[in-house]
RNA sequence: GCGCCCGUAGCUCAGCUGGAUAGAGUACUUGGCUUCGAACCAAGUGGUCAGGAGUUCGAAUCUCUUCGGGCGCGCCA
């Protein structure tokens, strides 16, 4: 429908001003509905070019408008804008697509099959995940539900650290733990992780317990002399712990990394090569160093430590090298803005390879930091310190919908409040029953009914005339076009923000309209609105990794 | 000090590729269930969009600047 307006606006724009081009004629959606459906401000950008008021250009394009079925009125408002009211046959003709698309109501195919990969938590195998994990796991999560729903082939993928100084870390505080070192005794290292959960591991590994994850069984070797065995235990209990948090959160990854693999398969060292070879690096203090200040970096930073070992964002190189020779030609990370000096490093030494990988690959959704609330104060979030909000207990006392809708429905990069005395007392205040309820009212409707319900048609003989029913209908008619703007803008917060403006305008539906009355014309027409309203409620939530529930 | 992000109602946040009286939830004050589930609705109170300057027909939105907050600036990740 927008497309067809912006055509016809087109062609009669471009007779008075030759010069304008397609992309200059904006249709928007009004933000409240006294302003129409649609509208236009183009007349008040020609205004200038053609000496005329813009009510007098408007007027103008206003009587070139060919007679159309489309639209019931066609007003000028304000300083010149054009308003445009959809008809009762394009009323009809919105709820009927809607239907007829059904589940695929708001797919499109952007993608057309193209592969893309999005990496998301990514979490360090050294500790449980907590709030920060959770908000990358619902955004990423999201994004890789819109990618899916515009076209796309999408890889869903997480990249675990299992190797560097933090592991040795973890590996030292375990075998601390085992000889009853208490993380007070100065003799715990200094930067040792501190959490009861080091413990648990502990006694585990003492215990020869087994471990059976995703990637294996592993059998404890109780042998604290060996910091192999402890290393390999440790990192391997760590990901089994966040492989159950990730699956409590109804979240799944298609491929999981390993740093150390990159290692095994020598392509730390290929990429030293290369970047050695062309010229980008050079020694200095007993360490060698990428000349990132040649690609923007403000300045150059070591790759090989003088001990010999390679710093973190080497191998995260020699992965993104893998990420692009895997033949993602588009590839999202999303992290927490805590690690957006690495955007810099990597970039630089992709550019450095010369492998012909755009300067603006991968794209990076960086979220803000998470402030947590609890009893009125706020939670120090520290790893090493041992203080933790985990996603466990958020699962656990909030739910799995509710945390996933607190975590996605902000902006990734504004700092969020999450308030856990709030998001627990809230239970029948919370935005996310808000939209659930209103999607179980529907179908209790619909099902008090008793119909077909793949058999709704709106219909001409019934019109829709009130403010509450041309709201609906606008939605349902935005609701694809709502999509490709999240996806495009990598925002999965708006898809949020829609479902409950969608919610809010049914439940208002809801009490000012009865719907089983005894004209049948009416009762058809009202049921079609309704039933198409949820579809998009269904599909918004799907999209969101939310369920809708038939009752509540 | 330098870089990135943010500053909108008492609180939590939308709106930001410039548009029409700045929105929602929450809190507070009222009113609405013998009628499809009241986990709902309707009405009201509440704003110098942090301050200042600029760009223009028009600025919460773009530019500059000041102030305030977060994150980063490691041979940690």
């Amino acid at each position: 429908m927008k497309a067809h307006l912006t055509d016809l606006l087109f062609s009669i724009v471009k007779k008075m001003t030759p010069e304008m081009a397609q992309s200059q004629i904006i249709i928007e959606r009004p933000k409240s509905i006294d302003h129409g459906d649609l509208s236009s401000n183009i007349a008040l950008v020609m205004a200038k070019a053609l000496k005329k008021s813009p009510r007098e250009v408007a007027q103008d394009i206003v009587e070139q408008i060919p007679p159309t079925e489309s639209f019931s009125k066609i007003e000028i408002a304000g300083a010149g804008f054009l308003n445009f009211y959809f008809s009762p046959k394009t009323h009809n003709e919105i709820i009927n697509h809607a239907l007829e698309k059904h589940t695929d109501y708001g797919r499109n195919n952007r993608g057309g099959h193209e592969k893309i990969q999005i990496e998301f938590v990514s979490a360090n195998p050294t500790g449980p995940l907590h709030v920060g994990h959770g908000r990358g796991a619902a955004i990423g999560d999201c994004l890789a539900r819109l990618f899916e729903f515009s076209g796309w082939d999408v890889t869903r993928e997480f990249y675990y650290n299992d190797a560097g100084a933090q592991i040795d870390n973890l590996t030292t505080s375990i075998k601390s733990r085992c000889m009853n070192i208490s993380p007070e005794d100065p003799a715990f290292p200094a930067d040792g992780y501190r959490g009861e959960y080091i413990q648990d591991i502990a006694n585990a590994y003492l215990q020869k317990s087994t471990i059976q994850s995703n990637s294996g069984t592993v059998l404890s070797a109780a042998d604290i002399a060996d910091d192999d065995a402890i290393k390999n235990y440790g990192v391997h209990y760590l990901r089994k712990e966040q492989d159950q948090d990730l699956a409590a959160f109804k979240i799944h990854f298609d491929v999981y990394s390993l740093e150390s693999s990159f290692y095994e398969a020598g392509k730390i060292e290929d990429v030293i090569t290369i970047l050695k070879n062309k010229g980008y690096t050079y020694e200095k203090d007993g360490a060698l160093w990428l000349k990132t200040t040649s690609f923007g970096d403000d300045k150059d930073r070591v790759m090989q430590k003088s001990d010999g070992a390679f710093t973190y964002f080497v191998p995260d190189i020699a992965y993104h090298l893998n990420k692009w020779e895997r033949g993602f030609k588009r590839v999202i990370n999303e992290q927490g803005a805590d690690h957006h000096s690495t955007v810099n490093r990597v970039k630089a030494g992709l550019q450095g390879l010369d492998k012909g990988i755009p300067a603006d690959w991968p794209e990076y959704v960086l979220h803000q930091m998470i402030t947590v609330m609890k009893n009125g104060q706020e939670v120090k979030i520290s790893k090493r310190a041992g203080s933790y909000v985990t996603l466990r207990d958020l699962i656990d006392e909030v739910g799995c919908d509710a945390t996933r809708y607190f975590l996605v429905a902000r902006r990734a990069d504004s700092q969020l409040v999450f308030d856990i005395d709030l998001a627990k007392s809230q239970n029948s205040d919370n935005p996310v029953y808000y939209i659930q309820y209103a999607y179980a009212r529907i179908q209790r409707v619909l099902i008090q009914w008793g119909g077909d319900f793949n058999s709704l048609r709106s219909i001409e003989e019934y019109r829709y005339e009130t403010l509450i029913e041309k709201k609906l209908i606008k939605k349902i008619e935005e609701f694809p076009e709502i999509i490709e703007t999240a996806t495009k803008e990598l925002a999965p917060h708006q898809i949020a923000n829609f479902l409950k403006e969608c919610a809010a305008d049914l439940h208002g539906y809801y009490n000012d309209t009865k719907f089983l009355v005894d004209n049948n014309n009416e009762k058809n027409g009202r049921l079609s609105l309704i039933y198409a309203t949820q579809h998009i409620i269904k599909n918004g939530l799907n999209l969101l990794g939310i369920s809708a529930p038939d009752s509540m």
